[in-house]
DNA sequence: TTGAAATAAGATAAAAATAGTCTTATTTTT
DNA sequence: AAAAATAAGACTATTTTTATCTTATTTCAA
């Protein structure tokens, strides 16, 4: 239903917090309570943006984490990729051979909505963590295809 | 995860069928043959569309559906709402006070997500199914805020 | 006027995705 | 060695989505 997960949404908040703090390292449980989150659901979350190297960590007693770059580099489409997976309006657009459409339809559907769903992709790779933060939102040019 | 679910699927497939043939009525066991759909999902979807207005109907023998209006002026956002509800990025951009995010957090992504989704809004509000059916896509303009 | 073919409507079940919780291990500092 | 933090994964619960089934109503035509 064209919804962001919550781990997006937690995502985004801890890192929109990170960016706009002067402090550089942040516990889970600091954040969790900061902004009212869950800390198992958090954490959950931090671990996957490690992985993606869109935040760092230091482990151990001081640990905490912080943003792996500048917030003006971190695209939200990098954060809805990796909590995510990559968008897919539907399966027809789908780079996985088995939800192909060709075979159950001719599908009629599948160039239009290749179309729109790389206008909602140009949206969020076309804001970067640092627009959040800052409530600076560019002109977004989307190609007559 | 930023998807439009099977039924907004169904819905523009059997939509864009009937806007791109000749003929004036489709059962719902037609168009189910033709585009490999589900007979039972379907039937189910259309009805959600006539009550939306967006298709009509004849009962009975012979009956049928077809649609509402002409194609250019069925905004793909009207299948989405229709079959999806009105599209809520997060919560936090939610219209229902149940879900309002100033208790939770200081809803720092309030007004940055709802520009965003604002966007993703106007990409679907300025795709009509006659521009699907014609792949004619217009440039779309997401203004400054 | 009755049977067949269609839509209308709603209940229910199954499956999938999402969200939430818990436990244990590992790392690092004091 | 203890404490405080991250790392990792298993597991459960909840919600949403998808699928199916049943019954009622409408309409046409023999």
């Amino acid at each position: 239903m064209l919804r962001l997960s919550k781990k997006v949404e937690y995502g985004i908040l801890a890192m929109q917090y990170m960016a706009s703090h002067p402090e550089d390292l942040y516990t889970a449980k600091y954040l969790s309570n900061e902004l009212h989150l869950s800390y198992d659901f958090l954490a959950k979350t931090m671990q996957k943006l490690i992985k993606a190297d869109l935040v760092d960590s230091q482990q151990g007693t001081k640990g905490g984490y912080f943003l792996a770059r500048p917030a003006s580099e971190i695209k939200l489409m990098d954060i809805i990729e990796t909590l995510d997976g990559r968008p897919e309006l539907v399966d027809c657009v789908s780079d996985n051979p088995d939800k192909d459409c060709e075979k159950k339809t001719s599908c009629l559907l599948h160039d239009p909505i290749k179309m729109i769903q790389k206008k909602v992709e140009d949206i969020f790779t076309g804001t970067s963590l640092g627009d959040i933060v800052e409530h600076n939102f560019v002109e977004i040019e989307t190609k007559n295809y």
